[in-house]
DNA sequence: TATGAATGAGTGTTCATTCAT
DNA sequence: GATGAATGAACACTCATTCAT
């Protein structure tokens, strides 16, 4: 019945401005990792989705305002998938490790997004503000991990924010330096394992408990 | 009466161009700190200096040369300071303490440089091997610490480029959040000691050798 | 039932899309006073219409063709109700004051596109051209009047051309000045009374015979 | 002494920049007279101070900056010259007839800033304000002269500030439509002597104290 | 060395108009 | 008739760089 008119038709909710929409958003995301956001021209990214630069302006009211809704749909991803909060039966470990993991998939995917927004945050008042929201979600998350691993006996007498914020800016600028073309390895490819076992290892390693000297 | 005056002066290779030179690119610092250096205009460091904007050029070939010469400076900083040889008689642990103080020393005066070749590295092919040769020689130093850690047990297995490029992403990272007004703690001075004393126990327990789970 | 909806229905020359076309030239004198016709935007017009701005090349060629259609009823309205010829038995005086009456009544309606107009007219010579039409129609039906007082002693030697077109000046603008948002007395409503009032007075004084001195 | 390098030298106050600056608002004052404000391009003004676009940025800040400035400049002449108070000697006829002459001479020489005034105030506040305030200056001083002829017995009645905002109303738009090539009589070149002569009749009978009829 | 006016290429943005649906 | 996404020409404004003084 319905399901005939579903089936003939494009979805109702999937216009073609909505398509067109969603089409630069990812074609942006793309100049930006080669260009960054202040080389990246609106002309470019239309061209890439095959459009005029006028076009650009119906979807969009500036060039900010892009990457304002950028930044949050890529807030609104790390809101949901990597601050889940700590399950009755999941051992701390783990929950870190998969909390990383998901800040590790989410961050190779986005990355032109945040190194968008932390160059604009020096300049802008605004996207200061938005990068430093999205930074806090992040490190506040990492913060109550670093607490509970603190009544456990790690890191004592370390300043909890200070932790989470070392420990988000290693993962979040070490996901750049190995993802993007410009990084520390260009000729490397680093598969997500290797990334995120190295990564948690240092993570788990530096929250533990124990201080044995580093050469004994 | 004229002598002294003459006395007084620096010495005769200071001239009044090195002079202007070296405040041109004092006050670049400045601005790219507030601006990033995309942001930044030649105009505003001219009047920072007290000039007009034509003298850049007699110091200057471009905004880009300004800049290569920064880096040049700040790479020569870091390879003198920071790369330093363990000494026979240097405890490793020390070891690793000092060089990470002397960097976040540097990193501290000088973060806006390494932001601005971050930023360019990723449209301008020049300055992407010039800021990837940076990060390669602090990598390096760590890398060698790291290899000399694993032979005492830590961290064993994982690659020590990765782990020297994760480590040293976290020290730059953290110390241009801990540093910039556009950091994660707008609002909180955090000095040289707290902040070494935290990095260096992130560090120091991450290149550990035993591997106690984090809950136990 | 069909029949009952027919009979319902607006005569069948006003069909849909004369309803919208109306609309339109409603809409577009309103936002011409508001922004004028340079700042006037189709797809605000069509907005205020609630239709799309595709729809209004439905109704009119152009922009421009709908300026000209809006200066082709104001130009009608003048020359039908404000050029009736006098009357035998009708006074001077009192034939002056209804066509001013007129006059006054017709531009407190329009004066958008009297506006526009004017401004289209120094960039544009189609539209200098309808403008100089529309004002030259209401100058020699004032010229006329003037010539008449002339016979009587009034204003003689003066160009009845020049004067007609001060005069005509003085009502458009006035009315402007005394009707706009922008005008003179934005804090204060002025009714058609005291308006025609004043503008009546000052123009029978001004085409009067006798000249005594200001100050005696 | 002094007076040779006067001589020698252009004069101290008037720098090469501020020639251009005199230079762009003459020539914006011609292009706005064929185009408008609104039609005004910055590239055409420079292209007629034979200078390039950029240029203008030096001296103004915007578009609209400069028409604030040519602003400025008209209302402070208004103000000087216009505004004169009367004399205790001066015939109020003849201090009407000075007063509305030296109008009549600025709006002459700059009634393309009016225009532009005029048409920018309707979709701009700020120019809104400014245009009003103008208005309101030469309104006060009329409405001044309008009351003294009240108290001799003219225009009894009447609000002042009506007549004097419809007698600078006819006064400016007869300018415009005199003057401009786009106005009332293209064909013919109406001197200031003239042109006078009819607007100060005009207005001296308008204000004049009898009330004998039109016609008799 | 320094000045500061001038350059001119480059880009974000607007908006009347078109057209496939 | 109506839609609304798309077009594309146009234009204000920026700023690194130059150069006559």
């Amino acid at each position: 019945m319905n399901d005939d008119s579903e089936l003939n038709e494009p979805s109702p909710r999937v216009t073609k401005g909505a398509l067109t929409r969603t089409a630069i958003m990812q074609a942006a995301k793309r100049v930006i990792a080669i260009d960054g956001f202040a080389g990246m021209k609106v002309a470019d990214v239309m061209a890439a989705v095959g459009k005029s630069p006028g076009a650009f302006y119906v979807h969009f009211k500036s060039k900010e305002a892009l990457l304002h809704e950028l930044l949050a749909v890529f807030q609104h991803r790390l809101r949901v998938e990597v601050n889940a909060p700590l399950r009755a039966d999941e051992d701390p470990s783990a929950h870190l490790e998969n909390r990383l993991r998901t800040f590790w998939r989410i961050y190779r995917e986005d990355w032109p997004i945040a190194t968008a927004a932390f160059q604009m945050s020096m300049a802008d008042k605004q996207f200061a503000r938005a990068w430093h929201n999205i930074r806090q979600q992040g490190i506040r998350g990492f913060a109550a991990v670093v607490r509970a691993a603190q009544k456990s006996g790690g890191s004592v007498g370390l300043d909890p924010e200070l932790v989470a914020s070392a420990v988000t800016s290693m993962i979040e600028y070490a996901c750049y330096n190995w993802t993007a073309a410009t990084g520390d390895f260009p000729d490397r490819f680093i598969d997500d394992e290797t990334a995120i076992g190295v990564l948690s290892h240092l993570v788990l390693q530096a929250l533990r408990g124990s201080e044995v000297p580093l050469n004994q």
